[in-house]
DNA sequence: TTGTATGCGTTATCAA
DNA sequence: TTGATAACGCATACAA
């Protein structure tokens, strides 16, 4: 079914069926109201591929995701669902592209298939070679987290060193004195990822400031990693009444190890750190910590997508998230016994 | 850039170029080497619409999900990816389409606008209008989860009625009389959801062939909910000393009530039911349960899925899988005390 | 071994 | 108010 047979069905020509779709010419009510029954009818709807080559743009967004092989967590998911949602309301198709490293051939179709008018990119790295890619290319695009040098780019970010660090505040404010940063895993932050890089150095920061001793530790995105980082860090530095973290997906383990070593949170052990709201609030006991306003973070990057690609001209525009530390459950004053020494 | 572009660049025709592109057609070492310099040099890839609305298909499959606006679950969003993924391997780019009712315009884009060359359906109604829109369209579609009527259409699926049966029996084995399935929402029940009736009509034909005492609740998809499930179930049901779920999202509130009420697991009280693997492998205590092969079904519906593309006329096919039941920490004898009465 | 010409389904320009 | 027609970029049948 294409629009040569509406047309035809209709006794009029191919482009007066096009004006009536488009209504960007005056038809008279009758024409438009024979034409619109076919349409009805047949339950036409212009070929995508055709209008996309005609028109130079596919209403369509590609987002870019870390290879599925490792198990996303569940932030980066949400981004995924929001992202999509974001989309879907202003009528555009999202196209997925799991794509790591570089060299990958679904990104490459993707950008330089004119596949997608614009795209989004998650998971950056300090340095990326995506980015340089899109810069190259002259495509649009916009990353969730930002490079090192993020200038003349668009993106959104949550400033996890920033959050970090008043995590350290907070949990010195209740006297702690011995705390430590459960970061993202080894590899990550030694690949130049930026949540881990700038949490530690906020970390750093944060209890240099404040004077505190401080115990930086990386750990995988998961449970089982979760608790054997805590078990050696409580074997390896028992002094440690604090924790602060940026590794959602390890949280569970962590309490598990907690609880293994015979501590209650708060009362023998603070917890906090940097979350999605339903992972702090579910937790248990509920977790003090920043909210990642994911769903807010994905509509946004749409919107500042659709912004680059309607005027791709005009400066770029970012926005850097510093949700406020929810108080709940999982911190306290530190332990009397352990404080003191 | 396009096709004629290159052509002019290396002193040549168009077809030449394309045939250099596809390898249809002998080209001699000389020319087809010049003309892959051009094209190297300029990074050129064929216009992805252009081919798409020449050749009629799109090397596009479109992937349906649950739309984000409820969060998807870990089990659903393990699909997108085991599917993107699979379609990756064979350079298949995933469209995107959160459509829960029917007349979801993003739905009919995709569908009606030769957007895709066929269709994966996640989260199947026993009757789904969206199944029913994809046959009258003649869009190959395979779906995750099956109809009331799966007969002449292709599809995998997990037994849920099967695996709580074998749940059921398990515990039977192990003493328990008085057993309760915990299920997914009632919204999603009541809507006609295969999962949730499935695992309601297994659970009753097990808990009858046993002569067990059954109590099937439903249960929203989150962790308050088990939580307030349990609850709701050891006050109105202390007889019960064991439970299975299909509801993974709410299991660690269920966890969470059963040890408000001081009962230990498996020591007092029995948890099992259908999960994915590395849920149950985290759960603490780890989860008896039967593990769902999330990453073989999402390849499995690619696979399929290419099967309906590449021959539309032959039978369709379907995968229904079973898998063993996983015996882990959380199921145990029925506690002595209880099981007396 | 290579080049020419046609059409895929649209949209938009130019005529009427 | 409407119709004929020319692109958009590509793949391929047909010629040479």
């Amino acid at each position: 079914m294409n629009i040569g047979e509406i047309a035809r069905r209709a006794g009029v020509s191919r482009s007066t069926v096009s004006y009536v779709l488009s209504g960007k010419r005056p038809v008279s009510a009758a024409t438009r109201q024979r034409i619109q029954a076919v349409i009805d009818e047949l339950d036409y709807r212009p070929n995508a591929s055709a209008r996309a080559l005609k028109e130079g743009r596919t209403r369509t967004l590609g987002l870019v995701i870390p290879p599925a092989s490792r198990r996303l967590t569940d932030m980066q998911l949400g981004f995924v669902a929001s992202v999509v949602e974001a989309a879907a309301r202003v009528d555009l198709d999202v196209l997925l592209s799991p794509s790591g490293g570089d060299h990958d051939r679904s990104f490459e179709r993707i950008v330089t298939g004119r596949r997608v008018d614009g795209v989004v990119l998650m998971e950056i790295r300090l340095t990326d070679e995506r980015v340089t890619r899109l810069e190259q290319t002259g495509l649009p695009f916009v990353t969730i987290g930002r490079t090192a040098r993020p200038h003349g780019m668009s993106w959104v970010d949550v400033d996890y060193g920033g959050l970090i660090a008043s995590c350290v505040h907070h949990l010195a404010d209740l006297g702690h004195r011995h705390v430590a940063l459960v970061n993202r895993s080894a590899e990550l932050v030694a690949a130049g990822y930026g949540p881990g890089s700038r949490a530690s150095a906020g970390f750093a920061e944060a209890t240099a400031e404040r004077g505190l001793v401080g115990v930086d530790v990386c750990c995988g995105d998961d449970v089982a990693a979760g608790e054997a980082c805590v078990e050696e860090l409580l074997a390896t530095h028992p002094e440690v009444t604090a924790v602060a973290t940026v590794n959602e997906a390890a949280l569970p383990g962590m309490q598990r190890a907690l609880e293994s070593a015979g501590l209650v949170v708060p009362r023998d052990f603070s917890l906090t750190g940097v979350a999605a709201r339903h992972w702090a609030e579910n937790f248990r006991p509920s977790l003090t910590a920043a909210d990642v306003p994911i769903v807010d973070m994905g509509a946004e990057a749409v919107s500042l997508l659709l912004e680059r690609i309607a005027a791709p001209d005009t400066a770029p525009r970012h926005r850097l998230y510093r949700p406020p530390i929810s108080l709940r459950a999982s911190t306290g004053p530190v332990p009397a016994a352990r404080g003191a020494r």
